[in-house]
RNA sequence: GGCGCUAUCGUCUAGGGGACUAGGACGGGGCCCUCUCAAGGCCCAAACACGGGUUCGAAUCCCGUUAGCGCUACCA
């Protein structure tokens, strides 16, 4: 059996959403697992709603993801001839039809079946037309649209992930394959385009079951056997509804601004639809290409949770080197207006990174440890000032005076801790009592990473000068007394 | 309405006739560690939709019911 052919064909009408994201994931990871090939196929015909500024969105999507295709990008537009030239084969063949039926004409029946009760399905009138008229119409120079003469037969699939699905022609009508402007249906298009595209799986959302009997009787008449589907299911809102933009976030762009890496999000849709069987959770690129079965995908349909999302990105967050947040980081603190020059951010982002959940996390705490006067009180630090008093600023200003005393050379963690502790233990303090009130200065809360780290990132200097300040004339963001 | 798909903790899932007093993860609760938090470790609560079969034995196989979802365009 040669490699397979996969493709991710999306439509430029919109940005690239989760569901589409991971069904190109799974293209993806299905021909990376076989040695295959995957074509991206931008299915722009519908002129009305197709933009090229969404076809930019979906391909910077799928590159920040690190979803790279082999063929393509294609565009479905240009294959217009070959759409028409294979309709009119089976009107030649006599396997499909002209139609000369009018939109109104069509409303009209349409009305009148679902009058009655029954689904409606197009009465073949225009199939009876006599040769004479229709030779007539065609002179005359009447519009018209080419259907496809489905045969009354059972069209049936092993579908790679629904085991066998079954359907009966006679429940399904004389679809239109051709516009009465010349350009192909949906159905046509996709199906012309993976036969000459070679395509030998494809691998879309559930909700082109009931395209596939169409789209298989159209390889039949074509000549070609069709290719093996894979129907993967979808993503739902937390309220079991099909997922849309009153969820909230719902394009990959949106986890891309809020501080998710390409990663994480990858590893997260992966296991939201497909799992390797087993307890894994966190699985690097290549363990995923190497157990990525289209039978490990599941049937139902799958609830996305973003705050397993965010927990999954900040297991990735701890886990990647500084050296690898840094451009993130940075494009986060550009949108936020703070320009770091060439200050070495990785102690911060190190520093940082394993308390945080998203990028644009890490970002806000750096931009604190550059500049502790950006820090905001917040309620916790708020109550801890309160609660202590006029020890706050006494224990704040004791520790200025120890900490002043630490030459520039010795200004490690190390260093700090001894002083820190000493002092503590010499005015009977508690070490939290002493340490708190740091903490709250420099970051305005009462969460950060062990104090003495976070005043050798923050600096001697900095450190120093901050915390006076603080102490002779409280924080920026404190409630008045 | 018709056709189709689906059904295990709140959520993502493991499970493919006995290994199931149904496992893991997120989230929730508790404890430990600890200058705080996170991480980590330990523990707790939490599910096989319902009803019939088949079988010595069903979460697993079959049928039905119910519910949810999808499609039902000269959209894709």
């Amino acid at each position: 059996m040669t490699a397979p052919r996969v493709r991710f064909a999306p439509s430029p009408t919109g940005y690239l959403h989760v569901g589409g994201a991971r069904t190109a994931l799974f293209n993806w990871l299905y021909a990376r697992h076989t040695g295959g090939t995957m074509v991206l196929r931008v299915e722009d015909t519908d002129r009305e709603r197709s933009t090229e500024s969404h076809t930019e969105v979906i391909l910077d999507g799928l590159r920040w993801l690190g979803i790279a295709w082999d063929e393509g990008p294609l565009f479905q537009g240009e294959y217009g001839d070959r759409h028409r030239a294979d309709a009119e084969r089976l009107v030649a063949e006599g396997k499909a039809y002209r139609c000369f039926c009018t939109r109104e004409e069509l409303d009209a029946q349409r009305a009148a079946a679902g009058a009655s009760g029954s689904a409606f399905r197009y009465d073949r009138r225009c199939l009876r037309l006599p040769a004479e008229e229709v030779a007539r119409r065609l002179e005359a120079g009447d519009p018209f649209a080419v259907r496809f003469l489905l045969q009354d037969e059972e069209i049936a699939w092993d579908d790679a992930v629904h085991g066998r699905i079954s359907f009966q022609g006679r429940d399904l009508d004389d679809f239109v394959i051709l516009r009465s402007d010349g350009s192909a249906i949906y159905n046509m298009a996709v199906v012309s385009d993976d036969i000459a595209m070679s395509i030998t799986h494809v691998i879309r959302g559930d909700d082109h079951i009931s395209n596939t009997p169409k789209q298989i009787a159209l390889y039949r008449a074509l000549g070609h056997a069709p290719p093996v589907f894979a129907h993967v299911p979808m993503i739902l809102g937390p309220d079991g509804k099909k997922l849309s933009k009153r969820h909230g976030a719902t394009a990959v762009g949106d986890y891309q601004d809020q501080g998710i890496m390409p990663a994480a999000m990858r590893n997260f849709l992966a296991l939201l639809g497909w799992s390797p069987g087993g307890d894994r959770e966190i699985i690097p690129e290549d363990e995923m290409i190497g157990l990525f079965t289209l039978e490990g995908i599941q049937k139902k349909a799958a609830v996305f949770d973003t705050t397993k999302l965010e927990w999954m990105n900040g297991q990735y967050l701890s886990a990647l080197p500084a050296e690898e947040l840094l451009e993130p980081v940075q494009r986060q603190l550009a949108i936020m207006g703070i320009h770091t020059g060439g200050a070495d951010l990785r102690p911060a982002v190190d520093s940082v990174k394993a308390r945080s959940r998203t990028v644009l996390h890490v970002a806000q705490q750096v931009a604190v440890r550059l500049d502790p006067s950006r820090a905001k009180l917040d309620a916790k630090g708020d109550a801890l000032m309160k609660k202590m008093g006029a020890a706050f600023a006494a224990n704040l200003n004791l520790a200025a005076d120890v900490l002043d005393a630490i030459g520039p050379d010795e200004w490690t963690a190390e260093t700090i801790l001894a002083v820190l502790k000493a002092v503590a233990e010499e005015h009977f303090l508690k070490l939290g009592d002493a340490l708190q009130p740091i903490r709250v200065a420099l970051t305005g809360s009462t969460v950060s990473e062990p104090v003495n780290e976070l005043l050798a990132i923050v600096g001697r200097e900095r450190s120093i000068s901050h915390l006076r300040a603080v102490g002779s004339r409280g924080m920026p963001g404190e409630s008045p007394a």
